[in-house]
DNA sequence: CGGTCGATGGCTGACGTCGAGCTAGACCCT
DNA sequence: AGGGTCTAGCTCGACGTCAGCCATCGACCG
């Protein structure tokens, strides 16, 4: 108590001494002299109150640092002002890319955001959301681990809006945004292609967080009508992974003369492996990534690959569980964001 | 369970069939036919009820789903539950490994934490911190813009426990925890006298978030009583800028032959100059980074690095926050952390 | 000149939780 | 048996805010 007197001196030279206790409507009511009421009606721009008054209750709120207590607020109003965003592996650097825009996204709606990851665990992810339910959070944006659909559905039938990333399978009453991974598997195909690349290999994982991801359905159409001969293989979606995949496709295809990894570290990997096996890139054989990483444009040679904007997600996914806020209980048709591709130097 | 049936409706048996509401401690009270008082008890361990009592009050907050609504909570005990991550620098890959990890070491303490980037932008920084203290948040952690030393202290004063990455300047009120980066030189100085480099460029920045940096007075010291030549000059913290600055370096010494940057972009560029400029690295001119960033394992030539541990400050700075939170007021001293010279290719 | 209306501002009761203080009964010990 | 101690449970505010309702006052209209 009464304390806090760490430094001399420093500015304090308004009335506000008191360190312990943060000054609350009351206090600038009583120091105005009005009601608390009138200052309620300002802070909140009801109306209703004259522009003297009104001036006089904002120079104390100024001096007294009067700041209203967000958790009283939220407790009446329902509206905590807070949302969360939850997602399953930080050491994706797309996942990255995804908080730091939509912290900024967040911003701009005057929100403030919780941040957690899951760890693809989905006991994790349940605690998480737990969590964030017992905060009172006006919403959420996942990424969620694989098969965890009924967690999620079970916050939004609580009447949680949550706007999930990627093609959760099976959900119906979650609002989804996901990248158009099959537009861009077409597009890096088609570049493969024209490049006069005829054995092409791809690297897939099990699951993409993102969208649909090759060795689904949509991978296959981008090759119908062409006379390309493809293999598919799956890897784990790391460097080492990426190599351990390639080897594969060079021992089932000799011919290899074009990849697609479902992600760029898988794709630097497989670079590497080929580069190992006398093979040159790309003169030999094309690689192409997916997520546009910023080591795919230092390493060498650059790296193709298709570009998700993890911005453009971050505005869709801000819109979205806006919208989700202001109207609960609509059913909203999934967002589909187009994807990019960005030619370097490895295909 | 018996429920998740994708639709509407669903099995909703058990009494909490109000989607709008969530269930109260009065409602778990009422269910159980004791006295709300008797219920927080049981919620929060107090002790002073019958095992009978505590098992039926746990089965019907199980049944009812009921989690306390910790806006409430925070409200009275003014403990949030929640903590605030403020950086000034998204793009920073140290930073976002520090968030991964510091959201994790939160997490271990039972504690939410908020997310925030300030963009190196002193205003926004200080919309944030207000933010944060408006949602009650129990202490921030601060990656600060520069000099920004009074905001800090003005919620410092304000009773705000405030843990600080770096070393702010003139910060006599808030706990600092930084890297021994004067050490993390000393070493790599070191290294490159060992392997025989006796002039020796430093790339600095202006100031480098994480400790005292290159160009301030710590690292004059690294090479006092050796006979090498040294040079230093300041670049933007950026791979061009680390191309523009090995450019001024081997202006000012021809006879360059190791250089050390303040960070590992600024060494990917140094390399990428050096090498465009026909010299070998290592062979020519030996690079070193710091921070060890994922892209300098996969750069050629691989990246010697100083490496900064970014889940050891994470945990450090969690530690910290937590002392300062359990004992409020108490002055503490700066917590340095020991980094680590990686040594791979191009050094 | 009385009535009505708009502009202001005050009073009061929630929101969901915790904490202090209190009441009964049960049990122990002497 | 009686006093002390412990247990299990209750009642009653309080935290800081919002929101519904009412009170006041001057102005305007008929």
């Amino acid at each position: 108590m009464a304390d806090v007197e760490l430094d001399p001196a420093g500015g304090m030279a308004a009335g506000s001494g008191r360190s312990g206790k943060a000054a609350t409507l009351h206090d600038v009511a009583r120091k105005v002299g009005v009601a608390p009421r009138t200052v309620s009606r300002v802070v909140n721009d009801e109306g209703g109150y004259s522009e003297t008054t009104r001036q006089r209750i904002l120079d104390a709120i100024e001096e007294l640092r009067y700041r209203p207590n967000l958790l009283a607020r939220g407790l009446i109003t329902r509206r905590s002002g807070t949302v969360g965003l939850v997602v399953n592996d930080l050491t994706d650097p797309l996942v990255l890319a995804l908080a730091a825009s939509a912290q900024d996204s967040f911003r701009e709606q005057g929100r403030s955001m919780f941040f957690a990851s899951s760890d693809d665990d989905a006991d994790r992810q349940g605690a998480i959301l737990q969590s964030l339910w017992s905060h009172a959070v006006d919403g959420m944006i996942v990424i969620p681990v694989r098969d965890s659909y009924r967690q999620l559905v079970d916050y939004v039938r609580r009447g949680v809006p949550i706007v999930v990333v990627g093609d959760l399978v099976g959900a119906q009453n979650v609002t989804r945004v996901m990248f158009d991974l099959d537009g861009g598997f077409r597009l890096a195909v088609g570049h493969l292609l024209d490049t006069g690349r005829r054995s092409i290999g791809v690297i897939g994982s099990a699951a993409s967080p993102y969208g649909r991801c090759p060795g689904q359905e949509g991978i296959g159409n981008a090759f119908f009508a062409s006379d390309a001969r493809t293999q598919l293989v799956r890897a784990e979606p790391t460097v080492s992974g990426g190599a351990a995949g390639l080897e594969q496709l060079l021992e089932l295809r000799p011919d290899l003369d074009g990849v697609l990894a479902c992600n760029d570290m898988v794709a630097i990997g497989a670079v590497a492996a080929a580069q190992a096996r006398g093979r040159r890139v790309p003169e030999d054989i094309a690689v192409i990534g997916c997520n546009d990483i910023d080591s795919g444009a230092v390493v060498t040679p650059s790296l193709t690959t298709i570009r998700l904007d993890a911005s453009l997600l971050a505005g869709a996914v801000a819109v979205a569980l806006q919208g989700l806020i202001d109207e609960p209980g609509v059913q909203r048709d999934p967002v589909v964001l187009p994807v990019e591709l960005v030619v370097r130097d490895s295909g």
